[in-house]
DNA sequence: ACCCAGGCGGGCG
DNA sequence: CGCCCGCATGGG
């Protein structure tokens, strides 16, 4: 008779787990992904596949439903999918590790079930690169962008195509500045054409997952227009270095109203409050800071 | 028109 | 070091 878990393969039952917060959280996966939030509905593409998932129920307690289009296992398109919402962190125990206060209680409760994403390391890197000195909205313009130029087709058994993959490194590394500037990427044509190519001929990210968070920090930025900041993110949603604190201008502004009455701190000063207070889950705190940040202060 | 956006590199003191 | 500036582009 068959299994109870392999009948039910197509499905994962989920509990502290909210598609539109996670959807609307400006993570690598979401820049790109498609959702309609009333629905249920998302989808988004792997390297070969595309996979439609329909949640249903609520935060407290619901479940995703899985479709591969291009006939991944099962088996696989679950473990894909755990691990891409990162479905097997203890989010109970993490907000009970960063609910340190009532202003990062009020966040955590405000949009909770809030996933981090895992993200692949170059996707991230680029992702970022991208939403430097930049907004929400067009971050998502162009990433889509250079997926539609870049990326590689995906089809089903059949043969028609089914979607683009997020552009390789090597996908990327042959293009001009100016090329990557008609994507609309603007002065990060520049990046983007640098570190393409230094992360197909000189830097492995794939073998950067061992490291611990100041030597992953220290190969990032060793990548041409990664940054501080940027590289945090990196660690953060690429290798999931839940450690990492990227302190945005949203982030800053947030902290220093929460913590400090407003007073200017410094970055530096900042990410060692922070990691300090949240340790090995900043990197959570940080998510729920940022987006509650953005909700509370723009006007 | 003007201001801002999930920053970075380079130049200056 | 730390600070300050310009940077492409599109939306509010």
């Amino acid at each position: 008779m068959m299994s109870t878990a392999e009948s039910m393969a197509d499905r994962i039952d989920t509990s502290y787990f909210d598609l539109r917060h996670t959807f609307e959280s400006a993570q690598p996966l979401t820049f790109h992904a498609d959702a309609e939030i009333e629905k249920g509905y998302m989808r988004y593409s792997t390297y070969d596949d595309v996979l439609q998932l329909r949640f249903f129920g609520d935060s407290r307690s619901g479940s995703i439903h899985m479709k591969s289009l291009a006939g991944m296992p099962e088996h696989c398109v679950e473990k894909e999918v755990v691990r891409r919402f990162r479905l097997n962190d203890d989010l109970p125990k993490i907000y009970k590790m960063i609910n340190t206060d009532n202003a990062i209680g009020n966040a955590t409760r405000h949009f909770h079930g809030m996933r981090l994403t895992l993200n692949d390391p170059w996707e991230a890197t680029l992702c970022f690169i991208v939403s430097q000195f930049n907004n929400v909205k067009r971050i998502r313009l162009i990433v889509r962008k250079l997926i539609a130029t870049y990326g590689m087709e995906i089809k089903d058994k059949e043969g028609r195509v089914i979607g683009k993959a997020f552009p390789r490194s090597e996908d990327l590394a042959g293009a001009t500045e100016k090329e990557l500037m008609e994507c609309g990427t603007g002065f990060r044509g520049r990046y983007i054409a640098s570190a393409a190519k230094f992360c197909t001929n000189n830097l492995d990210l794939y073998k950067l997952n061992a490291k611990d968070y100041d030597s992953l920090m220290e190969n990032l930025m060793e990548i041409d227009g990664v940054g501080e900041k940027v590289a945090d993110c990196v660690a953060l949603m690429g290798y999931g270095n839940l450690r990492a604190f990227p302190i945005d201008v949203w982030v800053k502004r947030t902290l220093e109203k929460m913590y400090f009455n407003g007073k200017d701190k410094n970055i530096k000063y900042l990410k060692e409050f922070a990691q300090e207070r949240w340790g090995d889950y900043a990197g959570y705190a940080q998510q729920y800071i940022f987006w509650h940040g953005r909700e509370i202060m723009k006007k």
